[in-house]
DNA sequence: AGCACGCCGACT
DNA sequence: GTCGGCGTGCTC
C-alpha cells in the first residue's frame, strides 16, 4: 500500500516541509535530521530530513520524488533540533529559511568549503617485464610501487613523503597511481588558542556557597530531567567554577555541554577555564562564534554532530549546537541583551536555551551577578530554582559607592564632564600607582529634561517611560504612545525656571582626560578603538600588565574583567541611560551599576565607585548602591504589573517601515485597527508611533506594540490581519517577538 | 532563484 | 496569425 517516505526541509526557495520517497537502499540507513540530495523543480538541492513516514505517492496530488542520496551517514541535526526549529517558527513568528540559514553553516548548506587531502593508491599494476625495469632504472618508484601493491588502499600523499616527491610525481605521471581527494577536516580546536601544555588547575577549594550551589545542581543533574536553575552571585563570587563542576559532573556520564557568553570577546577567556578545569582532550572542546571562517564552521559543526566534540563554547548562536547529547546548557550573564539577535530571526538565546534544555531533558544554568527581571521573576514563582552566592571568593569587600549630585557641579560655577571629587580621587591613584576605570555610556541621542533644582524628570504619564525632546516642533514625546506635551517653562513640581536637557558629550571625555592628566596614560577601549579582532585583548594586556593608568570604555569593560590593581571606578553619566525612553531602563541602570562597580577593588586595596548623576536621591541609584536586589525586584515588578510589561505579558513589536512616511502610518494605522477589532481581549494594542529611530536610511518607521500573555495567539490573529493587507506594498512589517528595547 | 505559463500589443 | 514583453506562481 504505503511507502517509506519522509518530510524534507531544503534549502531552496520553497519555504516548508516537502515529502519525498525514501530509496530502497536508504531505508534502513536513513533517519531524521540527516542532510539529503534531493531533486527540486528542474534542479537538485539539499536538505534536511525531518520526520519519516508511511505515504501513498499515488493517491498524493502531486509527483512523490525520490531522495537522490544522503550527504553524511549521521544526523547532522538531533531530534531536539528539529522540535527546535518548529517551535521557533512559529514563537518568533519566522521562515524556515531564516531558522535554517542561522542554524546550518553555510558551507554545509551549499557543500563547499571543503578543505581537500590528495590520497594515492595504485590503479595499474605492471607485468613482470616491466616490474623489472622500473627496480633497475628507478629503484624509489619501484619501492613505492612495490609498497602499495603489498599494502593495498588508499594513502595520503604527506604520508608517503618518504619515498621522496619525485618518486610519486614520476608514477603519477606514468598512470601508475592515481590521485583523489578526500575531505579532511579542520575543526577550531581549543588547542589552537591555548597550547596543550597549559597547566591544570590545582584542586580548587570551593566555598560553602559554591559547595552548596554545586551540589543542588549536582541533584538536578542526577535526575537527568528538564530544570533550570538560576545562579545569582555577586561578582566576583566564582559562578565560574560552579558551572565547571556542572560540566565536569555531565561529561562524567557520558553527556555533551553548551556554554554560551554574552559575546565573542569573552570566548577566549572561557575556553582557558575549561581547558584548565576539565579534564578532556582539546579535540572534544569546540568554539562557536560569529568570527569564525566557513570552513571553521563546517568542521566545527560536524564534530559535534558525528560525537567528537563534547563541549561547545560560544555567543549566541552557539545555542543551536549540533550537540547529540546535550545535557547540560549554561547561560553566563543570563541578563545581557546581546542575547537577542536584531536580525531576523530575532530569538533570545537565553529563551531557547531554556526551552532546548526542556527537550533535551537537560539542566539549564543561568547565571549572573543582576539577573533580569524575567529571570528573578520567573525563580520567585518557583519556574527556576534560585541558588545565590553572596561572598566573593577572595572574601574581599564590594566597594564603596559615593554618590556626586552633578547638579551642585553647576552651582558650583563651571560645570564639568569630571566632577571635582572624582578628579581628586584619580589623582590620588595616580600617585600611589593604582588604576581607574571610568564608564561612559555611549548611548546618549535622547536628550531627557529635568529640573535643575528638584527631582522633576518629564515623563509620560501613560507609559513610565521618559519623554523625548525633539527640536523640531519643540515638543515632548513619549515613544511608546505618542503622548505630546509642550515643552514647560517652569518646573511643574517645584515652580523653578531652571529647566535642563541633559547634554551628552560623549567622545570628549578621553580629550578631557588627557588634558587634565598630560603625564597619565590614557587608553580607551570601545567599539571603535576595537575593529580588529584582538585589539580588544591588546588593550586589555596592557592594561593587566600596568602600561595604562586610566581606561575609559563603554560597557565593554563592564563585563568579566579581573583587574586587582584597580581601585577607583567612575560612572560619569548615569543619566543618559537612565532617562531612556524604554520600560527596561531602571533594569538596565541598575545591572549595568553593579557591574561595573564589580570592577574596583578586586584584590586586596579597597575600592571606591563614583557616580556622577543630576538624581543622586532616585530611588533606583539608592537601591543600586545598597546591592538591593530584593527591593528594586519587588518596586520594578510593581511598575511592570500596573503596566502590564513583561514579566507580566509577552510584548509583540510589529514595525512597519517604508519610503513614503503617509503611506506607512496610513498602513500601521489600519492593520492598528483591524487588529484591535481582532484582539478579542486576548491582547492589547499601543501606537501606532514613530519608532525612536524614525528614519532609517530614507525609510519611515512606525511602531505598533502589542501586549499579550500567549504569544502565540496574539501571533495568530497578528497573521490573519497582516494576510488581509497583503497587497499593501507601501509599507513592508517586521515582527519582533520579546524585543530588548522599542527603538 | 530560475523557469514555465499566460495574457496582451506590434509585427511579417 | 505569432513573436515576445514580463507579471505571477511553482518547486514534493
Amino acid at each position: 500500500m504505503g511507502r517509506l517516505c519522509t518530510e524534507v526541509l531544503t534549502f531552496g526557495m520553497f519555504d516548508g516541509p516537502l515529502l519525498y520517497a525514501i530509496p530502497r537502499g536508504l531505508e534502513n540507513i536513513l533517519t531524521d535530521g540527516m542532510l539529503v540530495k534531493v531533486p527540486f523543480g528542474r534542479t537538485k538541492t539539499l536538505g534536511i530530513t525531518l520526520h519519516t513516514c508511511q505515504a501513498d505517492p499515488d493517491k498524493s496530488s502531486f509527483q512523490v520524488k525520490e531522495i537522490i542520496g544522503i550527504e553524511y551517514d549521521f544526523p547532522l541535526l538531533g531530534v531536539d533540533m528539529i522540535k527546535l526549529i518548529f517551535w521557533m517558527r512559529k514563537y518568533y513568528a519566522v521562515s524556515y529559511k531564516s531558522l535554517l540559514e542561522t542554524i546550518i553553516p553555510l558551507a554545509i548548506r551549499k557543500n563547499t568549503g571543503f578543505k581537500f587531502m590528495t590520497k594515492l593508491s595504485l590503479i595499474k599494476t605492471l607485468s613482470n617485464e616491466d616490474c623489472e625495469v622500473l627496480r633497475r632504472r628507478s629503484p624509489k618508484q619501484y619501492a613505492l610501487y612495490e609498497f602499495l601493491l603489498k599494502s593495498s588502499g588508499a594513502f595520503e600523499k604527506s604520508a608517503l613523503k618518504i619515498f621522496s616527491t619525485s618518486a610519486i610525481n614520476s608514477l603519477v605521471d606514468k598512470g601508475i597511481i592515481g590521485e583523489s581527494f578526500e575531505r579532511a577536516n579542520r575543526i577550531v580546536y581549543a588547542s589552537q588558542i591555548f597550547g596543550e601544555s597549559e597547566v591544570r588547575r590545582k584542586d580548587i577549594i570551593l566555598t560553602t556557597e559554591q559547595q552548596n550551589v554545586t551540589t543542588d545542581i549536582a541533584k538536578s543533574l542526577t535526575k537527568e530531567e528538564f530544570y533550570t536553575h538560576l545562579i545569582h552571585g555577586i561578582t566576583g563570587s566564582g559562578k565560574t567554577e560552579v558551572y565547571l563542576h556542572g560540566i565536569e559532573n555531565v561529561l562524567k556520564s557520558g553527556g555533551d555541554a553548551i556554554y554560551l557568553v554574552p559575546e565573542l570577546t569573552l570566548t577566549p577567556q572561557t575556553v582557558r577555564r575549561i581547558r584548565c578545569g576539565v579534564n578532556l582532550p582539546a579535540a572534544q572542546v569546540v568554539v562557536w562564534h560569529s568570527g569564525l571562517s566557513e570552513g571553521e564552521r563546517r568542521d566545527a559543526w560536524l564534530a559535534m554532530a558525528n560525537g567528537e566534540a563534547k563541549i561547545v563554547i560560544g555567543a549566541r548562536s552557539a545555542i543551536f549546537a549540533p550537540l547529540k547529547n546535550t545535557k547540560v546548557i549554561i547561560v553566563d550573564e543570563e541578563h545581557e541583551t546581546t542575547y537577542k539577535q536584531a536580525e531576523t530571526p530575532r530569538y533570545h538565546a537565553r529563551d531557547v536555551a531554556v526551552y532546548r534544555a526542556k527537550l533535551c531533558n537537560a539542566v539549564c544554568i543561568l547565571g549572573s551577578a543582576t539577573p533580569s527581571i524575567e529571570s528573578l521573576y520567573n525563580a520567585s514563582v518557583q519556574k527556576y530554582k534560585l541558588n545565590t552566592l553572596k561572598n566573593r571568593i577572595d572574601g574581599s569587600a564590594l566597594p564603596r559607592i559615593e554618590v556626586v549630585d552633578m547638579r551642585h557641579e553647576y552651582f558650583m560655577g563651571k560645570p564639568n564632564i569630571i566632577s571635582s571629587r572624582l578628579l581628586e580621587l584619580i589623582e590620588d591613584r595616580l600617585k600611589k600607582h593604582e588604576q581607574v576605570i571610568l564608564f561612559l555610556n555611549k548611548r546618549g541621542y535622547s536628550s531627557v529634561v529635568f529640573c535643575k533644582n528638584c527631582d522633576y524628570v518629564a515623563t509620560c504619564p501613560h507609559c513610565s517611560t521618559s519623554l523625548t525632546y525633539h527640536r523640531q516642533q519643540n515638543v515632548l514625546r513619549c515613544h511608546m504612545c505618542n503622548y505630546i506635551e509642550s515643552l514647560p517653562t517652569k518646573c511643574p513640581r517645584c515652580g523653578g525656571y531652571e529647566i535642563l536637557q541633559s547634554g551628552v558629550g560623549t567622545q570628549k571625555l578621553m580629550d578631557v582626560i588627557c588634558t587634565l592628566f598630560p603625564l597619565a596614560k590614557v587608553e580607551r577601549l570601545d567599539s571603535d578603538t576595537t575593529t580588529t579582532k584582538d585589539s580588544f585583548y591588546r588593550i586589555l594586556n596592557r592594561f593587566r600588565d600596568g602600561e595604562i593608568d586610566i581606561l575609559v570604555g563603554t560597557q565593554m569593560i563592564s563585563k568579566g574583567l579581573d583587574f586587582p590593581n584597580v581601585s577607583l571606578v567612575g560612572i560619569i553619566n548615569v543619566d543618559n541611560a537612565m532617562n531612556f525612553p524604554d520600560f527596561r531602563t531602571n533594569e538596565r541602570v541598575f545591572q549595568s551599576i553593579i557591574q561595573v562597580s564589580g570592577r574596583a577593588g578586586r584584590g586586596n586595596k579597597p575600592g571606591i565607585v563614583v557616580i556622577q548623576t543630576n538624581f543622586p536621591s532616585s530611588n533606583l541609584i539608592k537601591l543600586a548602591i545598597q546591592n538591593d536586589v530584593e527591593s528594586f525586584l519587588k518596586n520594578e515588578l510593581i511598575s511592570r504589573s500596573e503596566f502590564f510589561y513583561p514579566p507580566f505579558s509577552h510584548i509583540i513589536r510589529i514595525i512597519f517601515s517604508g519610503k513614503n512616511e503617509v503611506k506607512t502610518e496610513f498602513l500601521a494605522k489600519k492593520i492598528c485597527d483591524d487588529l484591535r477589532k481582532r484582539s478579542q481581549g486576548l491582547f492589547e494594542l499601543r501606537g501606532p508611533t514613530p519608532a525612536v529611530t524614525y528614519k532609517v536610511k530614507d525609510h519611515f518607521r512606525f511602531s505598533l506594540i502589542c501586549f499579550s500573555k500567549n504569544v502565540a495567539t496574539a501571533l495568530e490573529k497578528i497573521h490573519e490581519s497582516m494576510k488581509a493587507f497583503k497587497s499593501a506594498k507601501d509599507a513592508i512589517w517586521t515582527i519582533d517577538v520579546d524585543p530588548v528595547d522599542m527603538m
